[in-house]
DNA sequence: CGAACGACCTGTTCGC
DNA sequence: TGCGAACAGGTCGTTC
């Protein structure tokens, strides 16, 4: 579930919850996240984003990297309960932040030093021209809702978010990016913009069970034109939403507003 | 390079 | 109502 804007969210109010906090210990739950060790009394340096991860970083080198895959959830928690699918606590002097996630996709690793640096990954959120697409997007000859969601290209933009930008800039999702003159991924690259920093505003998207760091549901859901709206009127033309298959993921689109 | 598919897990929704 | 199948925001590895 968690793509950008989700993410994001969760790590601006991270941000300051752990602004001078102190770690005590790591409690680990499920076996699969049992390769992840911190040293205990070290105190956060920063806390960020990097595409779907979320970066926290020690003062003593190590930066935790938390990517929350289909189900995880964070939750940080001051009165001592604990929430249902916690995989994972990390124990602050000042609360509790736990990994909450049903399906134990999630995944925490450790890298050393800063991995901002290591990974020079490309940020949606970033500014660029028309140009610095053509440039990303030649010879690539897939379907542009799948450039959109290359991790190794741009980090960040899942399916929910990949449907709705291509559906406000008009643009369908199997033209190929090699594909893709200046003058559409300009109108791609605002309606990248425009459609992510909507959903961080509206902290995330809840279709079913994301919540934010204090347990919050999101309302981008109900901003939603085309993703899950299947045979519902099209927002922009009232056609109905077609839902169809595209490299094996749920694709929703407009017939009309969207060109083949 | 890229499509198709199965794995990884569990909970919820759909269709008969 | 009951029950199995299909489906879900993500990624990785393998095969073709």
């Amino acid at each position: 579930m968690p793509e950008l804007p989700e993410v994001e969210t969760l790590c601006r109010q991270l941000t300051p919850v752990l602004d001078r906090a102190v770690l005590q210990k790591i409690i680990v739950k499920d076996a699969r996240l049992r390769s992840v060790s911190l040293t205990a009394g070290q105190g956060v340096k920063s806390v960020y984003r990097v595409g779907k991860s979320l970066a926290v970083q020690f003062e003593k080198t190590k930066t935790l990297l938390i990517h929350l895959r289909m189900t995880g959830r964070l939750s940080w928690i001051t009165d001592g309960t604990c929430p249902f699918y916690s995989r994972c606590v990390l124990v602050f002097d000042s609360g509790r932040l736990h990994l909450v996630d049903p399906r134990r996709f999630a995944t925490l690793s450790i890298v050393v030093g800063d991995s901002k640096e290591k990974r020079k990954l490309l940020d949606p959120m970033d500014e660029r021209e028309g140009r610095d697409f053509m440039i990303l997007s030649a010879g690539r000859r897939l379907p542009v809702k799948n450039f959109l969601m290359d991790q190794k290209t741009l980090g960040g933009i899942g399916n929910i978010y990949a449907c709705e930008m291509l559906h406000r800039a008009g643009i369908s999702p199997w033209r190929r990016a090699c594909d893709m003159d200046e003058q559409r991924w300009r109108r791609l690259s605002k309606a990248m913009k425009a459609t992510l920093g909507k959903a961080i505003e509206c902290r995330g998207t809840t279709i079913s069970d994301w919540a934010d760091l204090f347990g919050r549901k999101g309302s981008y859901q109900k901003q939603l034109r085309v993703y899950g709206r299947k045979g519902k009127p099209c927002p922009r033309c009232g056609a109905p939403v077609i839902r169809t298959l595209l490299s094996g993921r749920a694709t929703f689109f407009c017939t009309s507003c969207q060109e083949t």
